[in-house]
Formats: structure tokens, sequence, C-alpha cells
DNA sequence: ACCCTATGGGACTAAAATAGTCCTGTATTC
DNA sequence: GAATACAGGACTATTTTAGTCCCATAGGGT
């Protein structure tokens, strides 16, 4: 239903929480408790961002995750896509072939394009502004780079 | 992975299909055709256009499907949630209590913001515009419409 | 060295969402 | 009243997602 995982979900959650002490170093049990989230799972999170790049793990006693950005440098599509892996909108989006009825779809690329659009939105969106006070992002859109301002662009074939 | 379903993929060509013919009437069988799809995913697909005002049937011998509206009044979000139903990127967008996190989770309304951006860019794009030349949007976003915000002091006047 | 702590990697099970098919009923036309 | 085409829903199969567990490895302290 074009939503996130909620792996994705709590991912934010816990990023939400390290980013509340930023230069802190946060291990797994602990980050844990402080989002309610079962240990298991914030473990295996954590690795997932961990190899994403978004934090960084020290292993043995003194051990645990740090940011490895500050909070506005990290954005909800990292956060997504490091849980996630790569996002699209339709399978065909990621990669050629896998549908059959691509002949004859000549939807893709449409497809591919509001793909970008939605990443492009939420790449704007950082966890320091997830952390911060409620937002109510307004959007705009123009369907082609230039011009074309009227109500709808009359599509002409070719 | 913020994917749309097969399921609304499919809608989308079967509504591309016809648009084409716009004040045509379309049996399931020859839209199935059309497209490449399967008779009976075909079928399903359009008695839910149907309950969802995008098409109307008609039944008995000269019966089929029609488009209630032109292409270009037909976005891609209604095309989406005709098929998935109402669009939210976690679930607690969509009804409070589901989640155990709540109480100490206050991430709910940044996402429900961010849902509503997605769903503002799908409402831009028509089913004409999908069924249109190649388009490439071009996306602005700002995090609040202007400075005044009730919970912050405003900072710039006016 | 040894042991305790904490992450790394992956296998595995369980649960849920999605996709796809089929059957029976009803309206419409000829 | 027979043929056609949609309506509704039950049902199965498949895929994806969620969640858990085990064993290996690395670091720190004694």
């Amino acid at each position: 239903m074009l939503r996130i995982s909620k792996l994705a979900d709590y991912a934010a959650l816990v990023l939400s929480a390290m980013a509340e002490r930023c230069d802190h170093t946060h291990t797994a049990a602990v980050l844990a408790a402080q989002t309610g989230l079962n240990p298991p799972t914030t473990s295996k999170l954590l690795k997932l961002l961990t190899r994403a790049g978004l934090v960084a793990s020290q292993r043995g006693t003194k051990g645990g995750y740090t940011l490895t950005r500050s909070p506005d440098a990290i954005s909800a599509i990292h956060i997504i896509e490091a849980v996630e892996g790569p996002m699209a909108m339709t399978e065909c989006t990621l990669a050629t072939g896998l549908c059959e009825l691509e002949p004859s779809c000549h939807l893709g690329s449409q497809w591919q394009s509001l793909s970008l659009v939605i990443r492009h939105a939420l790449a704007e969106i950082s966890l320091a502004d997830l952390n911060g006070p409620p937002f109510n992002p307004v959007i705009s859109i123009r369907l082609r780079p230039q011009a074309t301002y009227s109500k709808r662009p009359t599509h002409g074939h070719t």
C-alpha cells in the first residue's frame, strides 16, 4: 500500500533515540529498552544500519553504536533504503526483464519518474526534522522542468 | 519497499488501455487480451475500479466497462487507492491504537505529514499524463507553509 | 591468558500481505 | 429463455516481511 515496512519505521525510532544523544555510544540492549522494541529486532536493525553506513559499531565491553553523521545529514530516504534496499514503486523500475508485460507496457518510465519525485521528497526530510517539532510540508510539482504551468499540459502524441 | 502493488500497476495498465478509447465500452475479456493480463485478474481489477467509481459497468450482452471521467480527471492516487485502499506510510497513520509503541513514539505525525506530501504528488499526475509522453517532474518542498507556526517563536516577521 | 561484554553474519520459523483462480448469482440483450 | 457479461465472495498459493536464535569474532578489563 505504498507503505514503509515496520522495520524502516523502527529504524527511524532507533535513530531518533540515538540522535537525542548524538555523540554518545549506545548499546543495542539500551536502545531496545529506550524504544520499546524487542532486543533481537533492535539488534538486527542496527546491523542493517551499520552496513548502510548510517551508524558505526564498536565491539567489546565499551562497545555499541554511534551515529556517523549529524542528524540533519541523515534523510528519511537514507533510513528507508538502509533497511529496505533501493526504493522502487514498481518492479520494473529496478530492473528490466522481470516483467513479461514490458513490451506492451509503456508505463514503466512514468512510474520511474514518479518514484524519483517521491524519493526527492523523502530526501528533503532529515532525522533532525523527524525528531523536531511537527512539520507540515508544502509541495509543488511541475510535470516538466520548464514551462507548462497551465492546468493540464495538452498531451498530443509524438 | 514503498512500492505499489502489482494490482495497482495492472490497474493503471488497464485504465490506460481504456483511455485510448475513452467513450468506448470495454469488456473484461478484451481488456485482458489487450493488456496481456490474465482474464480473472483483469476481471477482479475492474470490479475494484467499479466499486471505487473510476469506471462504470454495464451487464448483459452489450455490457462492459466505461471510464466515468476523462483521463485527465483521474489521478495516480485515485488508481492506487481504488485497488489498495487508503494510502498510509505507516500503520499508525491510518488508525490510532494499533501500535503499542505509540506512547513513547512521537514520529507518528511526522510520517503522516510525509504521507500527505506523497499523496499530493501522486494527485498531480493524471491518467492522461501516464498515457502521454514521458514526463520528468520537478518537485520543491518547504517544510512549513510559512514561518508562522504556533509552537515556534516567529523569528521572521509576517 | 581468560572471561565477560557487545557486535557480525546468517539460518531459520512464523506471520501476514499479495496475487491469482474459481464458483455461484444476477442483470441485460436478443 | 438462452447467451453474454458483470457482482460478489470464497479459496488457495505465493511472496514478502517480521521476528528469533545460534555461533563466530572482536575488544576491554582483570
